[in-house]
DNA sequence: GTATTATATTTACGCGCGTAAATAATGGAT
DNA sequence: ATCCATTATTTACGCGCGTAAATATAATAC
């Protein structure tokens, strides 16, 4: 395959391949709009003089690109990794360009981000916002501007869509069974949780334990930031030195903060767990990807990342093609994946 | 703030700040190059009337962009997300625009990556590759275009530079202190592993086992592909099946292998760590997010994320400022951090 | 105040492509 | 062969900016 000579442009290309700038730029733009001969004789020349068009010309001239922008809080957070992975797929699948950002949890980062998105020109953008910290007005801007889906945390009435899980649902969920095999849970959450989920998981919680007829009992950690982990262990040995957990079971508000539990337990040597040696019951939420090698394996619950994902682009997609401007919110049941530590 | 009218261009932005297009392409292209005085009435004027240069007009006329691009293997790895985001933040701060992708393991995805990255035109890239698996033509190719510089993974000769840990260093180092606190360790690897490194981790154990005058017994998980933990957890089990392990120490190629060995421990009942009670030490490698937060917290062998990513970054923002293209390479030693599980 | 720089303006061209309108060629059906 | 509908070509303009050269202006030095 001797790429005979640098093809530098269109133009070129065309002349190549035997026909028009026009023509070939109409391939480019949609390969079905051309004749079947002509296709073909495009994709042999592409073959044989590997051209690609210049993407800061074709996008110079094209009021609206291909161009989607996935923007997560937290990458590091495997969760986040993860249904971003996921929404890119789809994205690609879809035929559109993704490109990933993360605010690494800094509020003004994903405001920065937001605004050199904007002269990305983007087709549309989905986006997980930070949450609680969120700056909602400068967001509440570039939604008016960029066809926006949001994901995973909502922000009232913003954005053509929001698609996330219902995280009451989770934690009632959750509750229920714990009630139904032990001693009812107590919850353990931040002190200042980062999205506006852990409010909904403590209401779940609350509702669970009051239909059930059961008192309850919500603990607190201290600490901010994303270092859920570290901020679950100490959260767990403060408890632990001010007489413990109020329960035997411990319903964590997500599966990084019961890591951080579990890891409390080992260090105080308290055994977790089903068996009957074990003294206490720990579960989180989530599914987080490392929850099922945890020591004993997490119970918890599974977010739908991948109906999450697809459904959030599909939204994103509608609205794009369609123009349409109307709010709708979708929400996922969770499901209960039971394990051995609860 | 009333931004007044919109701003179309660069043409009419000039304008309202009352100097001319070159002036003002000239303050875009590097603020420090115009007059002091006219600086402020540019900034002014920004703050007033909102405006930014539109990027892919901008990147169409220069010859070379801001743009740098940076491919990991696997982003839902926690190890390369936290990597992944020093260098990003190291990119930012040396002036670049840097792009995020992820091969998700996939070789062909990641020729891919390259070839769509190529029509970006960017100043450089920073590349960890997928390693074993990685399709070396396609990258050779690449890297005679554009400016690369790898990392964490090393293919012989290619690109400007290559920056990672000295991981022979890192088996020897964990070996020694192994075989000074207990019995000295096997070693646990995956069978087909992903990338160079674990041949040289291998290698470190070997080398420290022989100089220390013990038997070396490498053990290898069956399993394919990115799930470490999973073919980690299996792989024990594997041995346990058939008489269990060689060694009463177990040094694991990487953290998240090990995580799957503490996992597959606690599924057999087998306590691990450094106290009395415990009949097994486990170590890894690579100081993952997580190893702190295993029971017990995994002892492992630290990476310098951050001088790695700084060194790469410094690395690539030279040959670019330069044009030079001799190839360099730059090993970071790591450090041993000691926690209960050996 | 004049000479010397440093910086800004004017003018003009080009980048690679989208896109529109008028025209020409092609293909299939009758 | 004829007509009509598709599809391709020709021509031409514009996008927003980089950039170069010649010129004009402002800042600094003496």
């Amino acid at each position: 395959m001797p790429k005979t000579s640098k093809i530098k442009n269109m133009e070129e290309f065309a002349s190549v391949s035997g026909l028009s700038r026009p023509t070939v730029s109409k391939y480019f733009n949609d390969a079905e709009s051309v004749r079947a001969s002509t296709r073909t004789r495009i994709e042999q020349a592409l073959e044989e003089y590997d051209y690609r068009p210049n993407i800061y010309a074709i996008n110079q001239n094209r009021k609206l690109t291909k161009n989607v922008g996935i923007l997560v809080p937290y990458l590091s957070d495997p969760f986040f990794a993860e249904i971003a992975r996921n929404v890119e797929q789809r994205c690609i699948d879809a035929g559109f360009r993704p490109t990933l950002y993360s605010a690494h949890g800094d509020p003004s980062l994903e405001v920065e981000i937001l605004d050199s998105l904007r002269s990305f020109k983007p087709a549309g953008v989905l986006m997980a916002p930070l949450g609680r910290s969120s700056i909602r007005g400068e967001i509440e801007k570039f939604c008016d501007d960029v066809p926006t889906v949001l994901f995973d945390s909502n922000i009232p009435d913003l954005g053509l869509a929001f698609v996330g899980s219902n995280n009451t649902q989770f934690s009632m969920l959750m509750a229920e069974y714990l009630c139904r095999t032990g001693e009812p849970p107590c919850f353990f959450e931040m002190q200042t949780p980062s999205n506006p989920n852990a409010n909904k998981r403590r209401q779940g919680y609350l509702d669970a334990m009051l239909k059930l007829g059961h008192e309850p009992k919500v603990i607190k950690a201290e600490g901010d930031g994303w270092a859920f982990e570290e901020i679950g262990r100490r959260g767990a040995h403060e408890v632990f030195k001010s007489g413990g957990f109020p329960s035997k079971t411990i319903l964590c508000s997500n599966d990084r903060l019961a890591i951080g539990v579990l890891t409390a337990c080992w260090e105080k040597g308290i055994r977790v767990g089903l068996d009957p040696e074990a003294s206490i019951r720990v579960a989180g939420q989530d599914d987080h990807p490392l929850a099922r090698y945890t020591c004993p394996p997490l119970t918890t619950i599974a977010q739908e990342y991948e109906a999450i994902s697809s459904y959030a682009v599909e939204m994103l997609t509608k609205a794009v093609e369609s123009g349409e401007k109307d709010h709708e919110s979708k929400l996922f049941e969770g499901k209960l994946i039971m394990r051995d530590s609860a």
